[in-house]
DNA sequence: CTGAAAGCGCTTACAG
DNA sequence: CTGAAAGCGCTTACAG
């Protein structure tokens, strides 16, 4: 089955595609008995530009690119989610692009072989040399890009995210101020950028009580964490515990109660997420809540008006975040 | 910067851009001097070809769009994981659509418009009316799809999916022969495909033991279903609970056991997903598997033999499941 | 307001 | 094995 194009259109019509392309891009430029005669034939055939040809004349291809790592965290998916719904709005499509840090380079000229129009930069296990990468790939191709949920210190990119440090810290101070002397944060063994800003604002907040900060790096992987908990829990003395991700706080709290354990009598338990995790957990959690949605709704509009070359208030752009008091704190 | 074309590549290697194009394309039909040439200076000036202005010589965008509805869900996420990694490997680039039921017959069209070499079809909450949607535009624009976790009756296109409806049959009966006989499925206000196909197995199951079905629906929203499952408790008797979704599943153990049920003894309970959240409860959650993951991935590799017109054994394939035995049955 | 023509950056028969 | 040329389906100055 042929698709119809736009010669099929203006002969229908009885106009030339110059006509026809106006009427799709510059309606106002013609005169209205001949555009209604040629809406009333794309109607009619079903006409809809091929948007590879459009992309090609135009040099605009109104797809974005976004670079992840993996899509199946919770956090990813949701930052996704807001990202898709605003894409749509803006009439812009949305490819994936999954990188690794080996193959950094390669995704960002691939990205740029692909002819988007601006890109979204979710990946956030990156060290300094693959920040270098993006930024130079970013530049030189001169595509408008927005780090979205990461951020490089020296401010060279746009980007939305969250003051994760200031979080972690005003709620590992909390837990402090109620008392709480052997507090540890739970982290990841892989190093991630929002993960590192969580270690730093409990680092500062532990630091100003003067108590030992310690961070206790575990997987995301269930089977591991508990085996990692388990035998925690024959040698250390706690009393409070904050996780950098919710699912492994809600693992945590489960082997505490196997063993004995009271939450939040015992121990307190909080979470750096807010994620549905949180609410499903029996006591349910205390969390952080850090709007992951918003985030990547904020960066995408940003994106479009970088796109459009409209005026922007700010590049970089601070989304608040709040506690959520639940039941483990 | 202007990025470097075929003619800048050709001219440093003082050769056409016929030549430069075969060497990209058919390298074994030019000289191997002549190649490595060429090689060196795509090398040098770091050519990449401009993928639109490709996608339109050659009808061919190496793009495959997948059609989602809500990409939070943890099992499109999942499934999105599985395509993501298969179409890395067959290097096809991924556009995500997200479609609503009105919208569907609109995102078809775009879909086509775009000029994608393959359909993935995700979306779940159809009707009748609104498959039919589907499979025409699908046929009209000659496009291959493959339906991924959905399939319509009369198998007019390929699919990948589980057999929910044995799956869940097997699950119930197993409950029943633990002497169960107030089972309630748990599903949900809204329809989707697959939640259908789980209680129709479920009732199966419960017609032949000569029980009668007893479908719950409530929402996937913790506060709702939180306030539902309150409010069950107060005038139904069950000792038995299988749920369409794991997180119900939680949610309904988390509110039984506030209300002094004990799990298992006094209700059995198991899911119909195997997500993290059966990990992660207090029991833990005894599952149907459905393989998600291995759904999308299986589906990507399916749509690719598709597209290269390559021999395919079946084009509907159904994946194994299994009973995954946890302590909450 | 409208049309003829060039051009976007490639691929692909067709000659040679 | 290699090059000249047409063409993919659009957009966009440029004339008129």
């Amino acid at each position: 089955m042929a698709n119809t194009t736009i010669y099929d259109v203006a002969g229908a019509a009885k106009v030339s595609l110059a006509t026809v392309s106006r009427v799709m891009n510059n309606p106002e430029k013609v005169n209205p008995e001949t555009r209604e005669r040629v809406l009333k034939v794309i109607k009619e055939l079903g006409y809809k530009p091929n948007a590879i040809a459009r992309g090609l004349a135009s040099r605009k291809s109104t797809t974005i690119g976004v670079i992840i790592s993996d899509i199946t965290r919770a956090s990813v998916s949701q930052m996704l989610g807001g990202i898709i719904d605003v894409a749509k709005k803006y009439e812009y499509s949305i490819k994936i692009f999954s990188a690794s840090n080996v193959e950094l380079e390669d995704t960002m000229r691939n990205v740029v072989a692909e002819q988007v129009d601006g890109i979204l930069f979710l990946n956030e296990e990156l060290n300094k040399d693959e920040i270098a990468v993006v930024v130079k790939n970013a530049k030189e191709a001169n595509i408008p890009t927005v780090l979205t949920n990461v951020n490089f210190a020296d401010n060279v990119l746009p980007y939305v995210i969250v003051d994760y440090v200031e979080g972690t810290y005003e709620l590992t101070k909390r837990m402090i101020d109620m008392g709480r002397k052997d507090i540890y944060l739970f982290s990841t063994v892989r190093h991630y950028f929002t993960n590192d800003l969580k270690e730093e604002g409990y680092i500062k907040a532990m630091n100003e009580a003067h108590l030992e900060p310690r961070i206790f790096r575990t997987s995301g992987d269930v089977s591991i964490s508990t085996a990692h908990f388990q035998e925690f829990f024959t040698n250390h003395s706690i009393d409070g515990a904050i996780s950098v991700r919710d699912s492994i706080a809600v693992n945590f709290m489960n082997v505490a109660i196997k063993n004995g354990r009271k939450i939040p009598e015992d121990i307190s338990v909080a979470g750096l997420q807010n994620t549905k995790y949180a609410l499903l957990s029996r006591p349910t959690l205390t969390c952080l809540d850090t709007p992951v949605y918003d985030i990547g709704a904020v960066a995408m509009r940003l994106l479009t008006k970088l796109m459009r070359q409209e005026e922007v208030d700010s590049l970089h752009i601070v989304l608040p975040h709040s506690i959520i008091k639940r039941e483990s704190l």
